[in-house]
DNA sequence: CGCTATGTTGATCCATATCAATAAGTGTGG
DNA sequence: CCACACTTATTGATATGGATCAACATAGCG
């Protein structure tokens, strides 16, 4: 791998406390690729060979059953995904391709195992980050089981707005179809849902969404950080 | 803490490999206490102060929402819950309550973190520990997002099937009402799914289950090591 | 430019929720 | 030990959220 990548990497809650010892050798087993979009990185059921950091461009994971297809999150630089999958050794649990040009690192997983083996500092870190994980899919989990699909809609979007610092005005950062099939509903019923939030103060203009009067949602979607999390 | 109780505790994967100063450690620091049926032992919110293991008897997770409530898991001896709550330092997402009577211990969060910090192999199975938790949730998320109520109950019987080593007939676990709830339906729908599995040979009679031919069941269900956990 | 993928809108269908009534347990106290 | 209350399970009738199907519009893109 290039050093030039290593400070993004390095940046990662995952690996600023390691030693730069182990950090070296976890890079200089790794390599960095530049993929166009479009492209399949993972197979749900692939043994777990590497685990994978998003530098720049950004990653779809999805899963699929009996035809069936779901988006499960998308990764955003700079993180990491499958972490879990590399830490017990076990075949992946979802798919993944890129959305846009990516640029991503590989380190193999062997090698982040050993390294969990003699970096305390690297262990407390991956403990944190998978706990991160857990509880972000168990709200998201929350999320799927308690709210109809409008109110999961008013609630993604007041998570995005707190994105842009609470902005009024602000772009989807996903296409509309992946949108639904992340919230778990039909791009026509995404389409419906924007519209059944008109009453609350919610404009849509292709990507662009405005939110008139935050309260107003607010009032509709009851956030809570106990289901949405504000710290992604 | 009775010594009585360590060796269940020292049994779960969590604790075998650790050293025996540090677990006893954790274990002066910890109690036992014996809960009646239906108390509440945490309400979802609350900071984390225990790590909890469950002896005897069983816990049910739940969390709710605007006046909805969900089940989330059932937590069976010997275990443990809410350990990523504990690890982060962060407020319980679910709630939880004794089904029955119950025999629990009490981890106190801080002694967790401590000997955490300090014995590595009791690190290395937190991770375990987690990473399994989290490709737990992610498997159920997936049965939630790609099948049917239908398709989930017959996948949830031909689990417990495999619990039960096989045997054509068994007994559900679950009051009707909870596995409802931890399907993601309401109790009518599930006595009506559970007549919609009457043709792939399940028999009901209360909670006593007849799967006639596992087979015929199976092409119908499409189980798979990618959603569901056989492990369990 | 057209071509193809994405998004919208309308009509309809279906899975599941809700409401209501009844039956069957389960536990409690007299 | 039974009678009563109360919770759980089932069944039927109906309502509804969301899916599906179809048509059309729009927007990237080679």
């Amino acid at each position: 791998m290039p050093e030039s990548d290593y400070p993004d990497i390095r940046g990662l809650h995952l690996f600023t406390e390691m030693s730069d010892e182990h950090f070296n050798a976890l890079m200089r087993g790794s390599y960095v690729q530049n993929f166009p979009p479009q492209i399949d990185l993972i197979a749900e059921g692939d043994p777990s060979d590497f685990l994978h950091v998003v530098l720049t461009g950004s990653v779809e994971l999805s899963s699929s059953w009996n035809g069936r297809e779901t988006s499960m999150a998308t990764v955003r630089p700079v993180s990491t995904f499958i972490l879990a999958a590399t830490i017990k050794d076990a075949p992946y649990l979802m798919s993944a391709k890129t959305v846009e040009k990516s640029r991503i690192a590989l380190i193999p997983s062997q090698d982040v195992r050993n390294v969990f083996d003699v970096d305390p500092n690297f262990a407390r870190a991956i403990v944190t980050e998978l706990a991160q994980c857990y509880r972000s899919v168990v709200k998201s989990q929350k999320d799927l089981k308690l709210r109809t699909s409008l109110e999961r809609l008013a609630n993604y979007l007041l998570r995005q707005q707190i994105k842009f610092d609470g902005a009024a005005e602000f772009e989807l950062q996903l296409e509309k179809r992946r949108l639904a099939s992340f919230l778990g509903m039909t791009p026509e019923n995404l389409s419906r849902a924007f519209k059944g939030l008109q009453p609350y103060g919610v404009k849509v203009n292709g990507n662009h969404i405005t939110i008139k009067d935050q309260d107003d949602l607010m009032r509709f979607a009851k956030p809570t950080p106990l289901i949405d999390d504000y710290s992604i």
